[in-house]
DNA sequence: CGGTATCCGCAAAGATACTG
DNA sequence: CAGTATCTTTGCGGATACCG
């Protein structure tokens, strides 16, 4: 066969782990939920992967039909990665698992990476329709790292990286500060530079449930991490 | 650090990779969603494993607070493994995770293995609750392989291993035919032989909606596989 | 039966240098 | 920038030996 090991059953979750389940697979898709992305895009969201590793994944992904890789126009003599249908079908499943493994994130970051468009893809996973029924509004979000728009048209999601001309709200702050702020922790007063829309600000640690009461963290058998 | 190496990102989905991303986790996780096993029997449920890997993939789960070892009573002086709160929990993700991956399982099982009890785990993927509004019955599978029995009460689903005393209906066959009858597929008449209810064993099509409308298989960037 | 420990060979992953 | 090539290291699979 020309691919790596497979588990060689006949069972859908066997057959999931044999398309994604090899190192950094599930990563890369996740770099590519906001939309397309350059080789040296998803490097730098993916720090410590090797490139060949990179490399080798996104083959793997596009020969099995996750990934597609585009050329831009001639303009821009260069290629991007992009998910096809079959790929934007994960998304909702690895923002399921997404939220599983938040509740594990113990406040655990003294060293671990946080970028801010990682926090793009919890926004939708941690999106509370509920909560923003009938809202249309448009938020900026700006970070040093880089920023991102949220859209809500009538309690319908959508996250675009960059900015828009036009925000109802913006907000420049840290990754660090927006979770805490979203998961209702304490946050230090000025912390966050909300612009705008001061009533929509308050309502997003509803909107956007960081701290749900799905959050209880599971109990480790070992005391001493 | 004690772990074999983590991603190291403070984003919900790298914390499940770090927990189950390893190479046999999430099939371990897997063949506890019928309920508590030995060690001996995950090891039958997961053929190509190590028992070195086996072994330590159960103890990084059960330090992860996904798995629990539990020494049975006195008279058997054995231990099983089951899922905590915390594995449970996982079980939706994962159904999600094999009906994606299902999509993609074309008739490819040559040699694959099908056991019957991930059969039991895919039921509970692939049912349908709408089609099973306020039913109530007892059906149980059998194969050479093992058998588990499938409760339906008032709609709420239960697959439970083993055969019941009682059944309103029960199916004996090999793995694969069920698979293809549930999927609406040609199967020989004589394959499957149930006892019991017809009309119920008729309904199981639309109540395991293995040929679901959402099995439209993904294009393989290679023709030859 | 229910595992743990050890060795060996291989394939995947990490690090880094290098090229179109 | 967008990768490929090379080298080293690590994890995995398989076998087997050992112990409660």
């Amino acid at each position: 066969m020309v691919n790596g090991r497979s588990y060689r059953q006949s069972c859908g979750i066997a057959r999931a782990l044999d398309l994604v389940g090899e190192r950094w697979a599930l990563l890369v898709v996740r770099e590519l939920v906001l939309g397309p992305k350059r080789f040296t895009d998803l490097r730098h969201g993916l720090p410590g992967i090797a490139t060949n590793v990179l490399s080798q994944r996104l083959q793997q992904l596009e020969r099995d039909g996750i990934v597609t890789r585009r050329l831009l126009p001639p303009p821009a003599a260069s290629a991007v990665y992009e998910l096809t249908e079959y790929g934007r079908d994960l998304v909702p499943v690895i923002l399921a698992l997404g939220r599983w493994g938040a509740r594990s994130l113990g406040s655990q970051p003294p060293d671990y990476a946080l970028r801010s468009e990682w926090l793009g893809v919890a926004l939708q996973a941690f999106y509370q329709p509920e909560a923003a029924k009938g809202l249309s509004a448009t938020i900026g979000f700006e970070f040093d790292d880089g920023a991102f728009t949220v859209r809500l048209d009538r309690g319908r999601l959508e996250v675009t990286p960059g900015l828009a001309d036009h925000a109802d709200l913006t907000v420049r702050t840290d990754p660090q500060m927006l979770v805490g702020f979203l998961a209702r922790g304490p946050v230090p007063a000025d912390a966050l530079r909300p612009e705008g829309d001061r009533d929509l600000f308050e309502r997003l640690p509803a909107i956007f449930a960081f701290g749900g009461d799905r959050l209880t963290p599971p109990r480790s058998a070992t005391a001493s991490g």
